[in-house]
DNA sequence: TATTTAATGCAACTTTGTTGCATTAGTTAA
DNA sequence: TTAACTAATGCAACAAAGTTGCATTAAATA
């Protein structure tokens, strides 16, 4: 997890994540803030390309992910997607779960809903990623 | 479904997929038959580059999906994989199913279980692709 | 304020997949 | 068998997402 807002000396606790607290990560980070949905590094990088470089745009959310504040999967076309964390640690993150893409506005969501893997013979299950798609709340009426 | 093995003119029957049973279409063909596995796009260009051009493999999968033989999804990787459809049409694809991964070896399986999707409030599914993560048989010991 | 080094920008690159167009080769019918 | 038709192919160039190396910049610390 992100120390930033704390007192302590940062370099002492966090190992592979950030350490830094840089412009670009705070508008990284406030984006999140701001928004409750999913974000593309695509969109990220069409967002704030004046403000910084496609490479470190890639580097921040890769350590913020290390940090266990993000996390990331693939969309319906395997691009990298990430969300914000909720109690995750730079240890291990335990907040695996289904994503919702919206195939009208593109728009994907976390769900809190878990989804249940039957065991499967033979084979040692370590992690499942899915994707449901479908109409969100707003293109569905 | 492909025609090939039928004496009708297939020119009358498909619309958007393989009219023609080229050398390429019939390589293709034959190492889905051989190999019960998915098969990634990149493997096949990789084993078949002396063969035929990167491009016809692409565009040949690209029919054979259309004409409901193969089905494709994307492995962990965000890279897209093949396999067999088992009674499917040039209409409909009817043989959803999740995937398994061998985090090891790579090697990619269809499996026939089914996994429950559950409702989701205010939200119309209407697809769910779902990659399971771990050890295959082989490589479980 | 000077020092240290994490973070950044930039250019070049890699990888996967796509497009346009000239050429080749299946298929059909004479 | 042969000629005509056109689906399929090869090739080169391109596109998009993401990565790498390295010189430079700017946070953090003392
Ligand atoms: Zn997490
Ligand atoms: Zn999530
Ligand atoms: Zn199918
Ligand atoms: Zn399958």
């Amino acid at each position: 997890m992100i120390l930033f807002f704390s007192t302590f000396k940062l370099s002492y606790i966090c190992v592979m994540g950030i350490l830094r607290k840089t412009k670009s990560v705070k508008i990284l980070l406030d984006e999140f803030e701001k928004q409750s949905t999913a974000i593309s590094a695509i969109t990220l990088i069409e967002r704030f390309h004046l403000n910084m470089n496609k490479t470190t745009i890639y580097r921040i959310l890769d350590k913020l992910e290390d940090d266990g504040f993000l996390h990331s999967f693939l969309g319906k076309n395997g691009h990298k997607w990430y969300a914000k964390c909720i109690g995750c640690t730079n240890v291990e993150h335990h907040d695996i779960h289904p994503h919702f893409q919206c195939l009208d506005c593109g728009k994907v969501d976390c769900l809190p809903t878990d989804v249940l893997i039957p065991n499967i013979p033979n084979r040692k299950v370590d992690v499942s990623q899915i994707l449901i798609q479908g109409k969100c709340e707003e293109c569905f009426s």
